[in-house]
DNA sequence: AATCTCACG
DNA sequence: ACGTACGTGAGATTA
């Protein structure tokens, strides 16, 4: 039996413009020619081809009914054209298939589908063959036989399905999918349906009378308002059922043995590649370079170059964390001359480049791995890490992703460091030299670039200082006590075993309560326990689901426990131990460069997620402890994501609040439930500040009704009272949506800025949910923006009283010190001053400070 | 490598 | 009719 591969085109083409199509700002090469489409597409027929070895493979494609896919170009309601950038991008496809060594093929109006609809016939008819059909298409599912499958593409990953997992999943036979659309329909595909009847009901009435005839041949059974509706729309529902099937004969002039996988012409695809700037591509075919060797001088003397005065670097290490690395040497470019400079001449230059004002990728890096080899480095000013960041670039931690799509041809990390025949010194000496330049060289571009979006006082007044900060305050670390850790960890332990045999007592038997799926079965099938939601992966045993069947079963309650004290056991207190180094301390480090609102990210390990809601886990905190002779201190903002809604929106009744100094749920309780704040009671008070929540987070009323226990109507009332009560908040919210969908981006209020692609996407509940992020992203946003600054004002005032004390841990809208007794005073007024001084609001900032002989005391 | 679950603001 | 809160990181299991 032979395989072909039906690959639907135009859907892939589609899907992988509308997957990075943003406004305009996309991809494209530096001739101004659009790529994006043909990068996902190159990708997607790569996996292809590596993940199935066809023999055979076709690609079909729309030709003359096009806008029988409007399904792509359906946008609030009205019809656009298919975009100028996405059509250029369709010839230069075809092209590359056929250097692919893959056929193509289109006919006149028809569609790709009823071209892969005829050759899954093929495949029905001949034993020898048997197909898989490539799209994210469900139309396509009707084709489904014994024969033909399909991979249905996702956003990320695929599911492969056949007529019986489709039976499965759907209840119906896969040709009936015709039969489903006719009723439900396809908005997104202008398929009509049946006015009033979605998927659900859909499926219902199939599965009991299967085809669309029969249906209506029985429709006098059918009660209520579904009877209604479907007489009203028979028409609507037999005319799509006529655009929904998939042609299956149509009269083509290729065959079977006309689509045979071909060799690919590998020079000319690497030439095409090399137009469009695909070097990723390029580089598995390890072809001839593309960019000219920069010579250099290997440094034998490290005075040789104090005369620089102004250089680009880049450090190669060879970990991952840069406070356990090894360093091989530094790549120096003047704009002239380029240098290696290898670690012995660093080490024996103390004072290295000290003049010279120095530009780099990732300083923080850089400087805190050159620090734990006692090499110090400052003036650093510039950072194209940070500033690709700011501008929204595709950046990574290897330079090289940039690099390269800024047209700069440099190697990745994976082919400097192969697996298999180790590294080649000469050609990582070389690759540092290119980075060096590379970073030289494109600086004056990105800071124009950062001018032209506002964007250069964020990078030079709290950005570029603020990794300085960060440095430090990695690289001093935090003292974790490893004992104190253990005890704990084995009291977790005897808990842990004492309840494992009371669900398995339970359960009647052993199996892994860490897997969701035996957990699942075990409740769900074994005990006949009612279940959840969800099922394409089995059922969810998530916490808010087990929370909910609490009272059903003694056995909950103890799963709750168990998953509570594992957790702690394996993340934090194994997890910890394992990143204590040999000076009694944990070096996180706080990715810059990662959120997509402006707040910072800690890793190895995460020092913004160490437990304190639960009791219990709290205690973890008691390992976090002070130098000698110094207390943990702790400052963090009051509400500061509220009080900026309050000020960006012009909230008299909020600003108010604040300067009143209320509590500010029992003051929104009191509004929304309309009595006097005395009268609030603590449920009235708890379900206000999960409606404060919900206004940051971009409200919905089933969000809500989730998170506080009540149904989406009730939740409803709550927020309808609450705009009542704070007019200017929905006003707020919708100029705030509005002015998003015109520019495609918000803004924080120190021009942070947030591009939100999905604005525009044609599903729905993709906008929704770009609606609120963009509602969400300039407080949170803002917030980070904000307490940045005052790190950036600390540090500084820190320096100038000559304070000892040091800033160690950031969570969000937390400041840690490991701070001298002696000091207290004077840290607690100059951390207060900076925080609560740091920007004027139309309301106070206000910190609360907290302290104590280890973090669980003070907090 | 992806998914589920759960820790934090 | 749809199926949701915003932003993260890590560990265990499973594919």
């Amino acid at each position: 039996m032979e395989k072909i591969i039906l690959v639907d085109g135009n859907n892939l083409l589609f899907r992988s413009y509308y997957a990075t199509a943003y406004n305009g700002n996309f991809m494209k090469n530096s001739k101004g020619f659009p790529t994006n489409a043909l990068f996902g597409f190159v990708n997607m027929m790569n996996k292809i081809i590596e993940e199935e070895q066809p023999t055979r493979i076709l690609v079909a494609f729309d030709k003359g009914k096009t806008f029988r896919h409007e399904k792509y170009d359906f946008y609030k309601g009205g019809r656009i054209e298919t975009p100028e950038e996405l059509k250029q991008q369709f010839p230069v496809a075809k092209e590359l298939l056929g250097y692919m060594g893959i056929q193509y093929y289109e006919i006149d109006s028809y569609e790709a589908d009823d071209i892969i609809g005829t050759f899954a016939s093929y495949c029905d008819k001949d034993p020898n063959y048997v197909g898989t059909i490539i799209s994210s298409d469900k139309d396509l599912l009707q084709l489904l036989s014994p024969q033909v499958d399909i991979k249905l593409l996702k956003q990320k990953d695929y599911i492969r399905y056949n007529p019986t997992t489709f039976q499965e999943a759907y209840g119906i036979e896969p040709i009936r999918m015709i039969d489903l659309k006719a009723l439900m329909g396809d908005a997104s595909d202008n398929i009509p349906g049946v006015k009033g009847i979605g998927e659900k009901t859909a499926l219902k009435l199939l599965v009991q009378y299967e085809t669309l005839d029969n249906l209506y041949a029985h429709i006098d059974e059918i009660k209520g308002s579904t009877h209604d509706k479907l007489v009203a729309g028979k028409e609507d529902a037999y005319m799509s059922y006529e655009i929904a099937t998939i042609e299956r004969n149509v009269p083509l002039e290729i065959h079977m043995e006309d689509i045979l996988y071909r060799e690919e012409d590998t020079e000319k695809l690497n030439a095409l590649y090399e137009e469009l700037e695909f070097y990723s591509f390029l580089k598995k075919r390890e072809k001839k370079k593309v960019q000219e060797d920069t010579s250099y001088i290997v440094v034998e003397d490290g005075s040789k170059l104090d005369s620089i005065e102004e250089c680009a670097i880049y450090l190669e290490t060879t970990a991952s964390n840069y406070h356990r690395t090894d360093i091989l040497g530094m790549g120096v470019y003047d704009g002239k001359n380029a240098y290696y400079v290898p670690y012995s001449i660093l080490k024996e230059n103390p004072a290295f480049l000290s003049k010279a004002k120095k530009s780099t990728y990732d300083a923080k890096r850089v400087t805190v791995a050159l620090k734990w080899h006692d090499i110090l480095i400052d003036q650093i000013d510039y950072d194209t890490m940070i500033a690709s960041y700011l501008l929204e670039y595709n950046q990574k931690e290897d330079i090289a992703y940039l690099a390269n799509e800024l047209g700069y041809s440099i190697p990745f990390k994976e082919e400097l460091y192969d697996k298999k025949n180790g590294y080649d010194e000469k050609a990582i000496e070389q690759a540092c030299i290119e980075k060096a330049k590379f970073i030289y060289e494109t600086k004056k571009q990105l800071l124009d670039s950062l001018e032209k979006e506002e964007l250069l006082k964020l990078f030079y007044e709290i950005e570029m200082p603020l990794s300085n900060v960060l440095a430090t305050m990695e690289y001093n670390g935090i003292y974790v006590n490893k004992k104190t850790l253990q005890e704990m960890g084995e009291e977790i332990q005897i808990k842990i075993d004492l309840i494992k045999t009371t669900i398995y007592n339970y359960a009647g038997g052993e199996f892994n309560i860490s897997s969701p799926i035996q957990l699942g079965e075990v409740l769900f099938e074994k005990l006949n326990l009612p279940h959840g939601k969800k099922g394409k992966n089995g059922y969810s045993t998530a916490a808010d689901v087990l929370e909910k069947l609490k009272d059903k079963h003694p056995i909950i309650p103890e799963i709750l426990e168990y998953r509570m004290l594992t957790k702690l056991y394996t993340t934090y207190i194994e997890g910890l131990i394992d990143m204590i180094m040999e000076d009694s301390k944990i070096h996180t480090i706080y990715t810059q460069t990662l959120t997509r609102t402006g707040r910072l990210s800690s890793i190895e390990p995460n020092l913004q997620n160490i437990p304190i809601r639960h009791e219990y886990g709290k205690l973890i905190r008691k390992a976090f402890v002070p130098s000698p002779h110094s207390l943990i201190v702790s400052s963090d903002y009051s509400q500061i994501e509220l009080r900026i809604l309050a000020h960006v929106a012009h909230i008299p009744g909020l600003i108010e609040a604040f300067q009143k100094g209320a509590d500010i749920h029992s003051k929104t309780a009191s509004d929304i439930f309309d009595v006097e704040e005395q009268e609030v009671t603590k449920d009235m008070r708890r379900v206000a500040k999960a409606v404060n929540f919900g206004i940051i987070y971009g409200i919905s009323s089933y969000g809500l009704s989730e998170n506080i226990g009540v149904t989406p109507k009730e939740a409803q009332a709550f927020i309808d009272n609450y705009m009542r009560n704070y007019p200017g908040v929905q006003n707020y919210m919708d100029e705030t949506i509005q002015k998003a969908h015109q520019d495609g981006y918000v803004r924080t209020m120190f021009h942070r800025k947030r591009t939100i692609p999905e604005l525009e996407n044609k599903n729905y509940m993709i906008r929704q949910g770009a609606e609120r992020m963009a509602l969400n992203t300039p407080i949170q946003g803002t917030s980070a923006d904000i307490i940045k600054k005052a790190m950036v004002d600390i540090d500084a005032a820190f320096q100038k009283e000559k304070i000892q004390s040091k800033m160690i841990v950031q969570v969000h809208d937390e400041l840690v010190f490991d701070c001298l007794e002696s000091e207290f005073e004077k840290v607690k007024e100059i951390v207060t001053e900076c925080m609560e001084n740091v920007f004027p609001l139309d309301v106070p900032l206000k910190v609360e400070i907290e302290y104590g002989s280890d973090w669980y005391q003070a907090k």
